[in-house]
DNA sequence: GCCGTTTTCGGCCCGACTGTTTTCAGTCG
């Protein structure tokens, strides 16, 4: 029997998406059962909410991981990877224009306007459909189209042109960014006397890694005074949407703001819709329905009569449900857990009894090493561990590195003999070379009292080499953490192409910590991977990487990333105190002491 | 097409805004 050859095809979450995407407009416009079209956009956006690969889901036999992939759309997905195509959606496309697909990228044009404008022009091509179009508005042939207008044709028209100004370079916030924003326009909110509370909602209160637009609520018994003044706030660069109930804006630096007011007694169910995730919502609702309650952020109806809530905690009481912290409203099984009352006590910045990935001036810090201590102790913290990065063996040689090391070594017990409120770890921020060694020889390493592990270069390897890259910083025996694994730089660096899979195991297998490195641009590792980790009893630590002693505060960006990660204090071995961590520390240390 | 604490059949979240309409479809969140 001859065997067939097995190519397989890998494609990015987007991709994946992007396939998915235009299979559902030819169900649109071929008027397919809505709820199988429904179907179809909740895999959609369970794709693009996860930062896990689809790819890897699909080698390690796990699609049915992602919510909404039932045996149906899994088998679509093995068609895809194993031959590239589908040839179920080849069928449903096969008598649709080809130039339709990409019109539906453009901001107000879904599938049937992209069909109706793909018929009427004969965009037969993909390439030049988006071009062809913008000819055909420019000489007036669209608003001619039945069921188009003049401000049809000049909306298509202006999204087209934005697209195309904005392209590739309208990146998502980093949180820290949209923090500054939504605070800039809810104390410019607050200064009247109608605005009776206001708060940003959306990806900004769940405290995800990065926020797309800003969602502001709005309590007010002066709704339409509460919008003019909003869309008066002086940044606001274009209006795009505008009603009684919400309003839209974008500020002249791009970003995408949406208002809604609410009464304030209903202000509760308000701030929960806002919130999110739209995943949590669905199902919120949906288990609502269940009950016979109807679910709004108006409040909850029964038999058709409304009940407001003030509050979101009474939202969820009236439910039968603990108030689910806003970090884990992800879609997974946080409605069950609450409806048990067995949701995780997620881990907090209060816990956190200590900083073990700080810099100073002795490698590329801004302050000193006392100055860095002394700022451990405003923190409240029980102990510091100094991580700088190494001195490099290469350029000064293993005696001038000894020299170095033994310097910094009487520092620290100088600091750790002279007062007893915090206690001070010497290691090192060492390289994972691109082969998987280390920068720093064993007889080095052996001199500090732990060790940070991480990449800080070649980060373009494929995915084999990258795992095993890491896979040898794991095994190695004087290996404490494995710092920042992903290695992404958010809007800079992709995520390295690792096999988590296996590194968890190989992690899980050698006993080795797992960095969430606080830094708002590195918030690494990400969040799903965190949550995915933590299910095999993988610990972390929670570190600031601070290069300054005000940056000791970033913590709390980890912490978000713990959090949406689901962990407990357990999970985080900086949260013990000072006498149990170095205990628990040492385990996977292998060092006789510290 | 998905999914299960009344269900493996029969349901499937809810509402705002816009443009082009004479009452609503399309799009979005």
């Amino acid at each position: 029997m001859e065997l067939k050859p097995k190519t397989e095809v890998k494609l990015a979450n987007k991709e994946v998406a992007v396939i998915l995407k235009e299979a559902l407009a030819a169900m649109e416009i071929k008027g397919a059962n809505v709820f199988k079209i429904r179907a179809y956009q909740n895999a959609i956006s369970a794709i693009e909410s996860i930062t896990n690969s689809v790819y890897d889901l699909w080698q390690n036999n796990k699609l049915d991981q992602i919510s909404g992939m039932g045996a149906s759309l899994q088998a679509h997905i093995n068609e895809l990877f194993t031959t590239g195509r589908v040839r179920e959606f080849e069928a449903l496309k096969k008598d649709l224009p080809a130039g339709m697909f990409p019109l539906i990228g453009i901001k107000g044009v879904g599938a049937k306007t992209a069909f109706k404008l793909a018929a009427a022009f004969r965009l037969t091509k993909p390439e030049t459909a988006i071009d062809e179009v913008r000819k055909a508005g420019s000489e007036g042939k669209i608003q001619k189209l039945p069921g188009f207008a003049q401000k049809k044709e000049a909306d298509i028209l202006k999204a087209i042109d934005q697209a195309k100004m904005t392209k590739n370079e309208m990146p998502r916030l980093l949180i820290t960014q949209a923090e500054e924003i939504a605070e800039r326009i809810l104390t410019y909110l607050k200064q009247k006397p109608f605005v009776l509370n206001a708060m940003a909602l959306g990806s900004l209160r769940r405290r995800s890694s990065t926020v797309g637009d800003l969602d502001i609520a709005v309590a007010t018994t002066s709704p339409e005074e509460a919008i003019q003044h909003f869309l008066s706030f002086p940044e606001v660069g274009e209006i795009t949407g505008e009603g009684d109930k919400k309003s839209s804006v974008r500020l002249k630096s791009g970003t995408q703001v949406d208002i809604r007011v609410s009464d304030p007694g209903s202000f509760g169910s308000m701030v929960q819709y806002f919130t999110g995730s739209k995943q949590h919502n669905v199902l919120l609702r949906t288990y609502a329905l269940d009950k016979g309650l109807s679910l709004s952020e108006y409040g909850i109806k029964v038999r058709g009569k409304l009940a407001a809530f003030s509050d979101e905690v009474g939202f969820y009481d009236k439910l039968g449900l603990s108030h689910i912290p806003p970090e884990i409203r992800q879609g997974k099984d946080e409605i069950e857990l609450a409806l048990s009352h067995k949701l995780p006590a997620l881990v907090e910045l209060s816990d956190m009894k200590g900083d073990l990935h700080v810099h100073t001036n002795h490698s590329d810090g801004v302050n000193t090493f006392e100055e860095m201590v002394l700022a451990g102790i405003e923190h409240g913290y029980e102990y510091l561990g100094i991580s700088d990065h190494s001195p490099s063996l290469q350029s000064r040689g293993k005696y001038e590195v000894l020299g170095i090391i033994e310097g910094f070594r009487n520092r620290v017990e100088q600091i750790n003999a002279s007062q007893d409120q915090i206690r001070v770890y010497f290691g090192y921020e060492v390289n994972i070379l691109a082969n998987g060694e280390l920068s720093l020889s064993d007889e080095v390493l052996e001199k500090l009292d732990y060790v940070v592990a991480s990449i800080h270069t070649s980060f373009d390897q494929t995915r084999e080499v990258a795992t095993q890259r890491l896979l040898g910083a794991v095994r190695h025996p004087l290996v404490s953490v494995i710092g920042h694994p992903s290695g992404r730089l958010i809007n800079e660096r992709e995520p390295m192409d690792i096999d988590w899979d296996r590194f968890f195991a190989a992690a899980e297998e050698h006993n080795k910590i797992i960095e969430i490195n606080s830094q708002p641009n590195r918030l690494d590792l990400p969040d799903d991977l965190v949550y995915t980790a933590a299910k095999r009893g993988i610990k972390f630590l929670v570190s600031s990487d601070a290069h300054s002693t005000e940056s000791l505060n970033l913590m709390q960006y980890g912490i978000d990333v713990a959090r949406r990660g689901w962990l407990t204090k357990s999970s985080v071995v900086n949260t013990l105190p000072k006498s149990e961590f170095t205990q628990a520390f040492m385990r996977y240390n292998n060092r006789s002491q510290f």
